[in-house]
Parts: C-alpha cells; structure tokens; sequence
DNA sequence: TGATGTGAAGCGGTTCACAGCG
DNA sequence: CGCTGTGAACCGCTTCACATCA
C-alpha cells in the first residue's frame, strides 16, 4: 500500500482522475462492477500504467488479478478530489457565456451549484435565471461573503476581468474560473485556471497548419 | 539563429504561444512598440526563459538589448499558429453552450469563423441565429463537405458525441473541439480536444480541498 | 550595458518491467 | 494465472547560466 501523504500531485494527475471518474460514473450508470487499468486506460486516453501510477500516489485501491471496483474507486475518487460535498459558486457576467452556464445541468449533476450570479447591467438586476437570482455586480462581496461563497467563475468582457477576480478574492474565494480571454493576476492563496475557447482553437489551428500530430498519449 | 525545422512542439509551448499572441494583440491596441521576454512572461504567467526558449524553437526574432517588436513578433506568431487566414468552423449542437458559441464575437476575431451550425431538432432548423445557418443534422456531411470545413465544434448531450465525431472525421473535418463530457474517439488523422466546465472545476475543487497549491508557475 | 539565444543541467512526469498477491 | 502496485529507467520540459551581439 501507499502513503497518500503530503505528495505533490501534479496538475495533469488531478485533470485524470477528474476523468476516470467521469469514465467511472458511467461505469456505474451501465451497471459495470468491476474495471481494469487497462479498461480505465482505454475509456480515458491514457496507458494502464499511467492509471495504475496515478491511482498509487494516493493508495491502492485495486484487487490484485481482478481490478478496481467501480463504485468504491468511483468513492475514493470523488473523497480525493473533494467531491464528497457540493460546492457554491458564484457566476459573474450574464452575457452569452454566463447565461449558458446558468442553463448547463451538468454543473448540478456533478456538484457545483451556482448561488448567485452577478451582472453590471440593471436591466438584468432581480431577474431570475434558471432558478439563478441576479444581483447587481456592486452587490458581489456582500453576497458572496452572506453566502459563504467558496468558488467563482468570471464569464464578463476581457476588460473587467481583472477587476471582477480582485473582488472576488477580496471577498474570500479560494479559485476562479476565468473564460474572459485575458490572463489574470492573484492573490498566492487563490487559485485561476482560464479557460479560453479560440485559443483552444488555436492550438488546433496549429495542429492542422504544421501537419505535427503533437505528442500524442494513446 | 535557429533552424525552425520539423521540430516537435509540445502542447504547453503551443499553448503559451497562444497566450503570448493574445497578449502582444492587447499591447499592440495599447499602441506599444517594443517588449521584452520579462515583460511577455509577466504578462502572460511565465518566465522569460520560457519564453524565449518557446520562440528560439521557431527562430530568433528578437533585438539584443532591446526586446522583440510587438508587431513583428505578433505576425510571427500568427504566421506559426495558422492564424494567417480564416478558418471555417461547423457548429453542432446548438442547445444551451451551442448557443452561447454562436453569439461569442471573440472566436470571429481571433480567426474562426462559424460557417455551418447543426441540430437534431426539426423547430430550429431553418432559422438563421447571429448570422448563421441551422441545419438539420442529417444534412452534417454534405454540407460541411460543401463548404470545405475543417474544424468542428461539438456541443451536444454527451450521448450523441462519439457519432457525431464519427460523422464529421467521415466528413473530412481535421479536429475537433469537444465541450460534451466525454472522452472520444477519433482517427489518427484528426485531432480532438475536450473543453469540460465541470472537470475544471473538479481541479479547483481538488486544490481547495487539499491545500495543495499545486506546482505553481510564477 | 542589457536583453536575446542556447547548450547544459536539473527536475518531474511517463513508461517499463517485474515483484507481489489474490 | 492475471492484474495491481511500484522502484527504476527514461525522456522531455523547464530552468540555469552565460556567451553573444546590438
């Protein structure tokens, strides 16, 4: 067995066990019991080595000539990730993409609920979205401390970005998701992952232009 | 110099070339002329080492003891990404996130132009939504066949995903940019990548919960 | 002098290969 | 026997340090 100590787990570890568990819930839906690392390897792009590798810098959770157990590693993977509990989030820009997100079920299902969503724009002010009460953009720290606000994601213009993820970690949210195109700066005890769909593209771009297949796991 | 040759590029150095790009675009608009690996590292999370290693990949672009030309450096830049021309997109799905896409003014800034979109739902096609054209699904190879597109963007329930991706690889499309909640399949020949709001979120969850400020690029 | 370009060192993630165990 | 768990080898990205040159 293994420590699960105080290792430093890289970023692209913790981006695959989000997808194993993904893969893993699934599994579950289709009433699978057990599953191999070969199995888990194949269901998520990856080797049955990086998985098994994966897995073991947290413990060993497999039966030795059988594989892992869908809905125990299924467990295990949410505890790690810290799943075990719903997370609530506050939306800020109800434009194109922030009303999206309102709308997008999958948040729900896999434990992010958006508590309350902010924009500049008065017009929108007291509506209700989804289920979603808009509040004025002045409001942000007095509601997001209220409601113990713990995640926050920027969907405004590239502009008010900066400004936006200021505020929110001022009022004591501990990461953002930012899909305004811009990077931002933060606080050391914040954490930013920017999401930003026509650089996504770009990279593709790149793919197609240089005729390069990159560096590809299989 | 360097000799820019069939070199192999990682993801993260394309990456950061897109950031890089993004952000000599807001220099440029801000009217300024010269900037140097430290200010392009400030800017855009990384180290000037990084940066100049990304670019000495490519060719040497920059002035000894002055920087790089943010013009210069910004064509040069488009000019490796495949930013050159425009690139037609197809659309399919156009359901909560799809809709979003369709209004989102950025991706026709930065290049990608949305030519064709499609739907499984008979009351939406037809209809023309922020300038573009619905189809109904059935029609997806002929028509980005027609319209020579190589890009596809797929925003359905994650049930249909791994046809659709079947469909549009069949079609002749080279990549494809994946925002259902699934792992898919393609051929060697085309290129997918997966952009899922829910997994990233994951991740900061993960962060938030262990503590761990993960290996953090300053 | 100041900032680039780059070989070399360092480091960390991935892959390998096999011991361990059900 | 089959598949997990894991130390060790491997490989590639990042960082360092400095020669180079405007």
């Amino acid at each position: 067995m293994s420590p699960s100590g105080q290792r430093r787990i890289s970023e692209s570890t913790v981006r695959r066990l989000s997808v194993y568990l993904r893969f893993l819930r699934e599994l579950t839906r289709q009433g699978r019991e057990l599953v191999s690392s070969r199995q888990l390897a194949r269901g998520c792009g990856t080797t049955p080595a990086q998985v098994r590798k994966d897995l073991s810098l947290f413990g060993s959770f497999g039966k030795r000539g059988r594989g892992y157990t869908v809905d125990e590693l299924r467990r295990t993977l949410e505890g790690i990730l810290g799943l075990g509990r719903r997370w609530r989030v506050a939306l800020v820009g109800v434009g194109k993409i922030g009303s999206a997100l309102l709308g997008y079920q999958d948040l729900a299902r896999r434990g992010f609920d958006i508590a309350a969503a902010f924009d500049s724009d008065p017009a929108k002010t007291g509506q209700v979205v989804s289920g979603v009460r808009l509040y004025s953009a002045e409001r942000l720290t007095e509601v997001v401390r209220m409601q113990h606000i713990e995640l926050g994601i920027i969907a405004t213009p590239p502009e008010s970005a900066q400004a936006v993820a200021d505020e929110l970690a001022g009022a004591g949210v501990g990461a953002i998701l930012n899909f305004a195109p811009v990077e931002i700066d933060v606080p050391d005890n914040v954490t930013v992952r920017t999401m930003d769909v026509a650089l996504e593209l770009e990279g593709l771009s790149f793919v197609l232009t240089s005729g390069d297949r990159m560096p590809s796991r299989k």
